[in-house]
DNA sequence: ATACTAACTTGTCTTAGACAAAAGACAAAT
DNA sequence: ATTTGTCTTTTGTCTAAGACAAGTTAGTAT
C-alpha cells in the first residue's frame, strides 16, 4: 500500500511550508516530485520520509543548504546521533528497564495499562519526580521511535494522550490545601505551537509546588496573551515552546512579549526549541532547560519576595 | 493600544491561507491592507475582525463573493442571525439561568469554581446528560460571545481548558465494571482538526454507554488513522468534524476513509462541520447531529450484533 | 582576541496567469 | 414533482521566477 501526496499534504504533514518546498526543489534539487496530468507536484512516501528527518534536523539548527541534499542513510545517521544521547541522557540507570516495559505498552498499544502504571508511578515518586525521572524521558524515547519509523504515528498520539490525561487527573488530586500559595502563574502556548505536553509537565511541577496556576492551553495568539496577562496579573507568566517552532519566531515573540508586557511580570519559558538556548539576556525571559531547575526557580522565588 | 498584522499574522489568525487573501484583495478589493516600506502588506485590527466574522460566515456554508464585500455592521447581523437560533435551540428553557451564570464564571476567569460546578452538575444528571443539556450548550454561547467580541479569546481558551480537564476527570471516575462492554471504539480526529472539545465529549457517551475505547486524540494524519484502524480493529471509528474546516476537504476524507478501511469498520462522524449535512450515502459514514441520537445508536448496534 | 565589513544563505514576500472542482442556473426527460 | 444533464460562474489553489531582508559565515583590520 502506497500513497501520494500534494503539496499541501506535504505542508501539513510535516510543517514545512509551500513555498520553502518549491525554492528547495529549485535551489538543491530535492525533493523532486512527479507532475500529474495537470503539471501539479505529486510526492512519494519516500519524500515524506526523508522530508520529516529534514524538519527534524533543521529544528535543531542545522542549514538547509547542507541537509536537504543529504540522501537517506546520512539523513538517518544522523538523526540517530542527533537524538540518541537526549534518551541515554535524561534516564537514570536503574530507571532503563522500565522505560522499555513502558515502550511496550506503548508498542501494544495498551492504553489501560498505561494509563495505570504512570499513575502508579506517580503515587510512589511524586508528580514532579515522576515526570523528571520517567515522563519526560518516555517521551524523548517514544519520539525517537517515532522518527525513525519503529513506532507508528498513532502509537505517538496514543502515548500523548494518555500522559495528557493521567498529568491533569493528577494534577487534580493534589491535596487541596496546599493550593493557592503564590506565586500567581500564568501559562500557556503561543499560536504556532502544536505540543501541549510540555506545557502540561510545567504545569503540573507548579501545581506539585501548590502555586495558584492557571492555565490557558495551547495556541494562544500573542497579542491575546497579553491582554491575558494584563486581565490576570500573574506573578510568572510561564510558556513552552517545542523545537518545532522557527527559531527566529520564538526570539521575536518573547522580545515582543517582554516589551508589552508589565516589567514586574517574569517570563519563565521552557521546552525543546533550540531558540532557547540562544537567549542571551536574563531580562527578556528566564529559561529552564530541566524540570528540577523550575522547582528550585520556585523555591528561589518565595524566598526572595516572602 | 492598536496592533498591526503581517499576511502571516492573519493566515495563523483566521486559518485563511495567504493565497486566498491576497485573491480576495484583487477580486471582492477586501482585505485592502497598508504597505509597508518594502511594499509588504500590512493589515490592521479592524480587518482582522473583519475577517474572523468573513470566516465564520464562509464555514456555514455562504459564498465568498457575497460575504468578502460585506461591511461590518451587516457581518455583525449576519453572523448573529446564524448562532444566535443554535444556542436557543440546544438548552432547554430551565436551564438558561444555570448557563448564564456558568458563562458568568467564564467571563470572570474563574476556573476553580467553573471546574467544580460542571462536575457537580455531571455528578447529579450523569455525563451524557450534563454533556447534552449544559456543556454543549454552554461551548456554543461562549463561541457566539467570543465571535461577537464580548469575550476574549483567552477566556474562550480557558473555557475549552477546563472542559477538557473536567470531561477526562469524569472519564476516570466511571464505575470501572460498566467498561469493557462492546463496541469497541477507535476515535481520532483527522490532521486538519485543531478542535480538540468535540472528540472529548463523542468519547465521554462512549465512555458513558461503557464501551471500549481507544483515542488518538486530535490531528491524526488519514494515512495514519487507516493504520492505526487496520491495527485496532474497531467495531467503530469516530471522527470529529468542527465547522473549521473546508467542506470539500471533509467529504473528500471520508471518502478515501471509507475506501481504505474494511466494510466491517463503520464509520461515525459528528460535529458542526457543514460539510456533515451533505453527506448523501449512509454507506460512506454515520452522521450524528446531536449527543442524544449517539446513545441510540449506540443501543441499537448492541441489539442488532448481540 | 575583537570588531567591523562583505558575501553568502535562506525563507518568505511579491506579481499575475491558469485551471479544476464546486455551485448555481436552467432546460429536458422521467 | 423530481431527476438528470449541460452550461456558466465562482472560487481556491497551483504555477513561475524575481526581489529582498534577516541571519550566518568568512575575511580583514584594528
Amino acid at each position: 500500500m502506497t500513497w501520494i501526496y500534494t503539496i499541501s499534504d506535504i505542508e501539513r504533514d510535516t510543517g514545512i511550508a509551500k513555498d520553502r518546498l518549491r525554492v528547495w526543489e529549485r535551489r538543491y534539487g530535492f525533493p523532486l516530485p512527479q507532475r500529474d496530468d495537470t503539471q501539479e507536484r505529486v510526492y512519494d512516501e519516500d519524500q515524506l520520509l526523508r522530508l520529516r528527518l529534514i524538519k527534524r534536523l533543521l529544528d535543531v539548527g542545522m542549514r538547509a543548504g547542507r541537509v536537504v541534499p543529504m540522501p537517506l542513510e546520512i539523513l538517518q545517521r544522523e538523526v540517530e546521533s542527533v537524538t540518541t544521547p537526549i534518551v541515554a541522557r535524561v534516564a537514570a540507570q536503574e530507571d532503563q528497564a522500565l522505560l522499555a516495559h513502558l515502550v511496550s505498552l506503548v508498542k501494544a498499544t495498551n492504553r489501560r495499562a498505561l494509563h495505570q502504571t504512570l499513575m502508579q508511578i506517580i503515587a510512589e515518586r511524586g508528580l514532579a519526580d515522576a515526570i523528571e525521572e520517567v515522563i519526560a524521558p518516555l517521551g524523548a524515547q517514544v519520539g525517537e521511535f517515532w522518527l525513525s519509523g519503529q513506532m507508528a504515528i498513532y502509537q505517538e498520539h496514543l502515548f500523548t494522550a494518555v500522559v495528557k490525561s493521567v498529568l491533569m487527573q493528577a494534577m487534580e488530586q493534589l491535596p487541596l490545601q496546599a493550593n493557592g500559595k503564590p506565586p500567581r502563574v500564568l501559562l500557556a502556548t503561543l499560536s504556532t505551537e502544536r505540543h501541549e505536553v510540555g506545557l502540561l509537565m510545567a504545569e503540573s511541577m507548579f501545581a506539585q509546588a501548590g502555586c495558584e496556576r492557571l492555565s490557558l492551553g495551547p495556541s494562544m495568539p500573542l497579542t491575546e496573551a497579553v491582554t491575558a496577562c494584563l486581565a490576570v496579573k500573574p506573578d510568572i507568566f510561564a510558556l513552552s515552546f517545542s523545537s518545532q517552532n522557527a527559531p527566529k519566531e520564538v526570539l521575536s515573540q518573547l522580545r515582543q512579549l517582554r516589551g508589552m508586557l508589565p516589567p514586574e511580570t517574569e517570563i519563565w519559558v521552557g521546552g525543546s526549541a533550540v531558540a532557547l538556548r540562544l537567549i542571551p539576556d536574563a531580562k527578556v525571559a528566564k529559561v529552564f532547560g530541566r524540570a528540577k531547575d523550575l522547582r528550585d526557580a520556585i523555591e528561589a522565588w518565595r524566598i526572595e519576595r516572602h
